[in-house]
DNA sequence: TCTGGGGTCCTAGGACCC
DNA sequence: TCTGGGGTCCTAGGACCC
């Protein structure tokens, strides 16, 4: 979806059409969700600091999010995707992955799903078709906003040959820095670069990822349903906070909140940690794994809390976080109850 | 001017088991 | 008194994504 909070936002407030528009927090720490196209132009992008922003567009819109109503309109188009296609693998709220093999005409097909997303929710889309998903992203952000642009692999080559690496999704800043340092500054240099060379500097895993990466040869299956492995709550505060009495509180706020949702949803899982960004913005995590999973919360906050205290945190913290893990599993053995394969036979 | 919230995956080292 | 090879599980940190 092209700046989907923004365009949410303005389907109410259609005054603020053409104009610079942020969704972002209030708080002094907050940073931009999204900028509407005549924001970015100011430079200002999502997760710009909102303190940043204001300096740069002074007479923007700034508004807060609702993510109640982006997750409502999020599932208008999701349904509407389904409708029109039978294997679709959303990421985020804004985002999903179509598979079109099973269609004569998949490029009239897709022109059919552009259509119906923004006929039934009035939002507008970009497409990118290609032979994989990682041809089809490039292609869907190549001509944001309203895009529609069909690749083939060697298309994709040819066309981003001159671009930087950190074009491709999974190439991050620190890839892209690292890259750069040894001279590697295009996706043609980097999928013409020895193997030996980025397997020197990057490990025989991602070394060989990433040439394969930058020649589009990267596969991966449109996976329809993802089952969510970790779920957590964490809070960045206004002013750093320190000492154990004051922290416990909010960690306890927290896990409450946290154990709410998987209680609702019937999840457990056995391992439970926590999150504590300090000061100088070091992120610390420690956790905890249990004999059987829970979703308690007086278990959960005792867990964060112990953790908490051992951990000892040495400097004022600025973000503290709770995390339940393991979910997948400790679902699947609720659901079905111990199956045949996990019975316990001695003989 | 500092840097949200909610996730995933990978790596490396250690404990432990056979 | 010295030590193999294979495997799993767990923890902590880091890179990355939307």
């Amino acid at each position: 979806m092209d700046a989907f909070y923004v365009s949410v936002e303005l389907q109410r407030r259609p005054d603020l059409a053409g104009r610079p528009v942020v969704v972002a927090g209030s708080g002094p720490r907050a940073v931009v969700t999204t900028a509407s196209y005549e924001a970015r132009k100011f430079g200002v992008f999502s997760a710009t600091p909102a303190s940043r922003a204001r300096r740069l567009c002074a007479d923007a819109v700034f508004l807060p999010p609702d993510f109640k109503l982006y997750r409502e309109r999020s599932r208008d188009v999701m349904a509407v995707l389904r409708e029109n296609v039978e294997i679709v693998e959303v990421v985020g709220l804004d985002e999903a992955y179509l598979d079109l093999r099973g269609f004569e005409r998949p490029k009239a097909a897709a022109r059919r799903v552009k259509a119906a997303v923004e006929e039934r929710t009035g939002l507008g889309c970009s497409i990118g078709m290609g032979p994989s998903k990682l041809v089809a992203k490039v292609a869907s952000d190549a001509e944001k906003p309203n895009g529609f642009v069909v690749l083939s692999r060697e298309a994709a080559r040819d066309r981003f040959a001159s671009a930087a690496p950190g074009l491709i999704p999974g190439i991050g800043p620190k890839t892209a820095a690292r890259l750069a340092e040894h001279g590697i500054d295009t996706l043609a240099k980097l999928g013409a670069a020895l193997e030996a060379e980025l397997t020197g500097l990057f490990g025989p895993r991602l070394g060989v990822h990433l040439g394969r990466l930058a020649r589009f040869e990267h596969d991966s299956p449109v996976t329809p349903v993802r089952v969510a492995k970790s779920e957590s709550r964490e809070t960045t505060f206004d002013q750093d906070l320190s000492g154990l009495e004051t922290l416990t509180p909010v960690l306890e706020r927290l896990s409450a909140e946290l154990c709410t949702t998987l209680e609702r949803e019937d999840r457990r899982g056995p391992t439970i940690g926590i999150k504590v960004r300090l000061d100088d913005f070091s992120t610390h995590t420690r956790a905890r794994t249990l004999d059987a999973p829970t979703n308690d919360r007086a278990v959960v906050t005792g867990v964060a809390s112990d953790l908490l205290r051992e951990f000892d945190p040495p400097r004022p913290v600025r973000l503290l976080g709770v995390r339940v893990a393991g979910l997948d599993r400790a679902a699947a053995e609720a659901a079905t109850g111990p199956g045949d394969d996990q019975m316990a036979l001695a003989v």
